[in-house]
DNA sequence: TATGAATGAGTCTTCATTCAT
DNA sequence: TATGAATGAAGACTCATTCAT
């Protein structure tokens, strides 16, 4: 009851500018998103999207930062339960996770991802890699002697990288994919797992 | 079977106009890259450009099998020398050789393999997946015993992806890398070796 | 005949207005100036503008009326003094109430003058040739010997025009005007006093 | 015999969108002339317009470059037949010169005068008040003993600035003048001539 | 009466592709 | 065959004005 009405309308029309282009970026790709379009779809006129958003690349920005929190959210959520578990069981659950937010439904997750090169995802990518991190921070507390802790900044980029952009391209696959879900799950989770548990490299 | 002087310069100029989007891709990037500015470096008019590509996507598509190309032959002339190593020496290797090859100055790999969504890129990959095949079949007629020989299709895509993307990113990053490359190397060869040698997963 | 609350919160919402408006043409010039930025100035709402101007001419035209009737005041308190004098005196003490007015800091007096084709500028030049063409008769008057009475309209409009066009250019040269404000101003008397008392011209 | 078609063409073109601009600018005004309507006015597309300017405000420019061409041809030709008369000929005869510029028939010069505060005029003003100079000069080393040489910066600017702004209000009044065109002219002269003959001004 | 969110026509500019020469 | 001028659809963004609340 303490948000005026005007400020209601402003955040649903937010929302929905936001929404819309997210839809049309799932619908048709980063290219062809037009503001007339996104307008249109959220039932306004061109000016309101400018009304809210300084440009097009503000609109993204704004889609992305959404999506950065709701990463957020996913990876907090599922993490504490995850803690307890062995290594392979944890990375297992973080792999799950990840798959079923890039998948979400009519989601323009996949799309952006695709396009990380052409937008600024530098602070989305922080967000993320600030909240693995604690992760595994946290892992390590109770794990002390299982993993090899040389050169974590390094690690982390190669495990992130690989299995996101892996999950990437699996999901990017034309309808029959070459092999199902839990093979790619299974295969991503033995290699981070046999990773983080190998001895250390030549390079530490 | 000789080409008759107009087969060849039809052919010189093919390649020159291959040549010059691959230049400007480099340079300007996926999105700046205009027919006009092709045939202008080609040192022709946009007219010739389009009697030997139907369109700017065919055009792309030529510069692509081309890069494939070059590529097959990096592995191939890599792998021989490697199939008589051990695993982690025949990886490293290899990485090394993709490194130089996707870093290779001037050239427009980063900036195409950045935007593989938007290419009709499934020759091209489809190609390297069945050099790198190869590759991994006659591994492993001299090392029958030292590794798992399940599920390859998926380890295959796992692998390779991982590491192509993985070293894309870091291709990618801003000035200053966040670790050295040669830090990358080892650790994508830990990550991959420490795979490749691991007891099957549970998906098997 | 006092005005009503509601009429006196009216005039002043009207000032308030006008006055923003004549800001905002000083600061930001004739054409970045909108009929949303005038209302926020004056501290109301666009709708509040268009509920006491018909439109955005509607409101340039009443600011331009307060600025003839400024200047009408400027004259008319500056001529009294001047009648007395000799015509160069008189001459030169208008120039520099005039030069004063339009240089008047902050004010929109010479972005307005500068457009003086796109507004509707009629009324505005119409009173201030009368308040000029009372002092003139009021001058001619009493100094009748002095001067020549033909072409009484010609004159007037040759003398307004080219004073005030020339002091117009010369406050809107660049940083470092190419000779001193006393120099213009005692070319301009000189030009003007030397015409006035000149033999008649040949077309009389 | 020496351009090859291609150039004529070209410079056809160029001239053809200058016309079409000065054209729509003198018939609509500096406001409301848009690029689309200039290409068509010219039978070209819009595309078109563009292969030969980068930007309206090129197009712009290179109408000024002319006019300001045409202007000098004016002045040089109007001028070696003067230099021999006496003081008020000359100047009523490049007043005339000056008036007959300004008031070409379906010419965009007036539009553009009015306009002088938003275009880059510096360049044309610059050519012209250099013909001025050496107008001015010229008729000095034949007249030494009969005018003033103080001050000669101020006083060409306020005599050009009379001259040409009161020609501009003149020829911009509705269709009915106050005064002929002849009372313009004369006036004018009496006031340059008087003005240019008179004794030193005080701030010398 | 006051508000200010919503409208949408109008403008500039780009670039893949065509076709007359 | 080669040329490159011409095309024109498409898209981002602005702002005077309206009208539901």
């Amino acid at each position: 009851m303490r948000k005026t009405p005007v400020q209601q309308r402003s955040q649903q029309m937010v929302d929905a500018l936001i929404d819309a282009a997210g839809q049309i970026i799932a619908k048709k790709g980063l290219d062809r998103f037009t503001t007339v379009e996104v307008a249109a779809r959220a039932g306004v006129s061109v000016g309101s999207l400018y009304q809210y958003f300084a440009n097009k690349e503000a609109l993204l920005a704004a889609l992305l930062d959404r999506l950065t929190d709701q990463l957020g959210d996913v990876v907090n959520r599922a993490a504490p339960l995850l803690l307890q578990a062995d290594l392979e069981t944890m990375v297992r659950g973080l792999l799950l996770a990840a798959l079923d937010f890039l998948d979400s439904d009519k989601g323009p997750h996949l799309e952006l991802l695709r396009n990380w090169h052409r937008l600024d995802i530098a602070r989305a990518l922080h967000l993320f890699e600030q909240n693995m991190m604690e992760v595994i921070r946290a892992y390590l507390l109770t794990h002390t002697a299982e993993l090899r802790v040389d050169n974590v900044l390094a690690k982390q980029f190669v495990v992130t990288n690989s299995v996101v952009f892996t999950m990437l391209r699996y999901l990017s696959l034309p309808r029959q994919p070459m092999f199902a879900r839990e093979q790619l799950v299974e295969e991503l989770t033995a290699m981070v797992a046999s990773y983080l548990q190998s001895a250390p490299s030549r390079a530490d």
